[in-house]
DNA sequence: CTTCTCTAGGTACAGCGTACGTAGAAGCGC
DNA sequence: GCGCTTCTACGTACGCTGTACCTAGAGAAG
């Protein structure tokens, strides 16, 4: 999000206090981290805290899974955890760190082993396995993987094991890294799409019948024909794994220059 | 959204009353079609409406290009007509609708040739050029376009000159169609990557001390060898370019079965 | 003209993120 | 031990959101 919400343009931080002992009324946050993972979870001081990092993110994540995202508001979370709505803002500082917790949560739902098998093809394809049935566990996952980079010790491992399953492909660390965003995107990509899909008949049934308006009007002569030439609408799986291969080859392809 | 909201299971449409003239005191408005694309800009019925679908969607725009998606909210585009908060509602039934105008109308930026030159690779890298064109001009585009599936009439003549530009791939038309996921999702996931790239120093200064803290710890080592042999940043067009050639392959690669 | 349907817009409500302030518990320096 | 500091917990309140519902009134159809 570049221009969004128009941050006042930073502040301009306050100058700095070289020695925090100068002035001992201004207690100085100066500052404090806006990435979350650099925040400790404990600082030491006052009392435990009664919740975690964790089972914060274990709580959001079971009800964006149950009602969607949005029903994953700070009140929710915070009576699901039992706690009062403001309590939550000491874990998390604010909404978005929630979501990053969730991001993070989710990135640990993989399984990976802890050295890929040298076949680039074969670990590929097992990891966007992995990942499309965790996607398809967590509806919301998608939206938030495309949003937000997605950094968070779950997805740094997720990054290194796709790191590591393409060394043998050659490519720089630069390349490679581009690699894995063309793969999140299209799992992403494909994920959302299927549900919009299973999103409900009637809506599927007016799109069909838009379409199908559209395409008799004249206009869009290869819609019509695309409508026309394709073949039953294919089963989801098959249709990934079709995608699938064709960006792992891309990946693969040893510079594309044609 | 699949389960997003739990909408109350669709309440078993009212059973079409067949004799519209059996009781007029139910004025039936049956199937108000989900879809905005399928309801008629204008019945012709009561006094001309003051705005258009257009400028909706242009004063909505112009909101979101200077403040953000969220500055857009029913409020200020009602407030940017000149109208009650209110009266946007008779255009606009609900605010996922306003957002598909967006949508379409930023589709419309499009400058497509009446017919593809017949080279496939010189077709979409000039398209993908204006994707990332507009999506730069307008940085919340990208996320409604992974979110929506963008029917509509402009983005309806994407879709077929899509479709026009890879007719000589051979391909059938679901082949095609998900040619085109792939290539859209790509160019997403590039433009919100270079978004966030782009939202600020602090936050990217923090990301590199994350990420070199966590690299430096010794989990994630290919990680941190990748941090070690990518070269200078590149310059974003080359990435997007070369990037973009490897999607192009994938799609002309015969079956890419290896 | 009457009638019906449309538009314009105000009021109101539930829900959101969160700024702020208060009360009390737990660790540190003396 | 004491007190200071820093943390946690949480209630209240504000401004914002989408939008249900209602009242007027404009203009086409009969």
């Amino acid at each position: 999000m570049p221009s969004s919400k128009s941050e006042p343009s930073d502040p301009s931080e306050p100058p700095e206090p070289s020695e925090p002992s100068e002035k001992p009324d201004k207690p100085v946050p100066p500052e404090a981290p806006e990435l979350i993972w650099l925040r400790p979870e404990r600082t030491g001081r006052g009392p435990r805290p009664a919740h975690s990092r964790d089972s914060i993110a274990a709580a959001a994540i079971s009800i964006a899974d149950a009602e969607g995202l949005e029903a994953a508001s700070m009140r929710r979370v915070a009576a699901a955890l039992g706690a009062g709505t403001m309590s939550l803002y000491n874990y998390v500082p604010k909404k978005e760190h929630l979501l990053d917790l969730m991001l993070d949560a989710a990135s640990g739902e993989y399984r990976l082993p802890p050295e890929p098998s040298g076949d680039v093809r074969a670990d590929l394809t097992a990891l966007a396995h992995q990942q499309l049935a965790i996607f398809r566990r967590h509806p919301w996952l998608p939206a938030l993987v495309v949003a937000r980079p997605g950094i968070g010790p779950n997805a740094l491992r997720y990054t290194d094991h796709f790191l590591a399953a393409t060394a043998p492909t050659g490519l720089d660390g630069g390349a490679r890294m581009e690699a894995m965003a063309l793969f999140n995107g299209f799992i992403c990509q494909f994920a959302q799409y299927e549900q919009t899909a299973a999103a409900g008949a009637k809506w599927q049934a007016e799109l069909a019948g838009y379409l199908g308006q559209a395409a008799a009007g004249g206009e869009y002569p290869h819609l019509a024909q695309a409508f026309a030439t394709a073949g039953p609408p294919a089963d989801p799986d098959t249709a990934f794994d079709r995608t699938l291969n064709r960006v792992i080859s891309a990946i693969l392809a040893p510079t594309s220059e044609d």
